[in-house]
DNA sequence: GCTTGACTCTGTAGCTATTACGGACTTTAC
DNA sequence: GTAAAGTCCGTAATAGCTACAGAGTCAAGC
């Protein structure tokens, strides 16, 4: 019936160390214990990981999980306020994939250059030097 | 003729506890120091933190523009290895690119059952917490 | 000469979302 | 009975910054 935290880990898709990160945060209430002090986490609880886990892989931060799983919670209704953070959340990836797709082309485009001309001269090399054709900087977002 | 940190900050696009913290981790090499202290930036550090804000905007990370700097400055020719690191970023950021898409669509189309549904019953939650696929039991779990 | 405000200095701590470690304990398998 | 595997806790590391605190410095105005 209880899972070990191991069990709970390879149910869920979580990593196990991940789990007491959760714990230590939050995000999960703290299990109940074995006679010996070993966690034992209840299905529902193990579902509430797999709903993190889920989030995740879709890209929700976890303060965005928090927010989910809070109205999850609440048996009221709130539907539109699950929606409007799913949308805002879209629309950040899409911000994202833009980004990534600039830099793509850009880099595309160097590497071209590079490989079509002569090996003396580093093309790359120069467009990192000379060129600043791109704008916003935000770059650290853009990790997946 | 030298700049100070806040003027090198705003002609190399880099933050200025960025360009601190850049030297901190060895990627400037400490710079000139004024009587009382104060950086002194000469115009070919300013180059290289454009380098590497540029470098930045590109999306790679700090240890490939670490790379990319040995290899400006090494005076004997390396286009094939900066080409390497250049060709080896632009695959990971395709494999980024990829994987936000799959989340973008993923959440589109959850986005999209959930709109065009009831108010009663949020898709996106179920999404999270069951597989992916909201089936007909799942809606009909759902209370009003 | 003095004050005010803007700038800079150092060192440290915070951020996100984990992962990894060390040393002690418990459970399981043979 | 012993050895291996699992678990515990607390802490530190990762990337790439950003943000303080508290002290010193510089330029302008009066």
């Amino acid at each position: 019936m209880h899972m070990k935290i191991s069990e709970a880990a390879a149910a869920s898709g979580c990593h196990l160390e991940t789990i007491r990160y959760y714990e230590r945060v939050g995000l999960m209430p703290p299990p109940a214990r074995t006679a010996s002090g070993y966690r034992a986490y209840r299905p529902a609880e193990v579902e509430r990981l797999r709903f993190i886990s889920r989030g995740r892989e879709l890209g929700f931060s976890l303060e965005e999980i928090r927010s989910l799983l809070r109205l999850e919670d609440d048996s009221k209704m709130s539907c539109g306020d699950v929606d409007a953070i799913a949308r805002t959340h879209l629309a950040d990836i899409h911000l994202r994939i833009d980004e990534l797709q600039r830099m793509a082309m850009e880099l595309e485009r160097v590497i071209a250059q590079c490989a079509g001309g002569e090996r003396e001269c580093c093309t790359i090399l120069h467009a990192l030097r000379d060129t600043g054709i791109v704008s916003k900087r935000d770059v650290a977002r853009c990790r997946v």
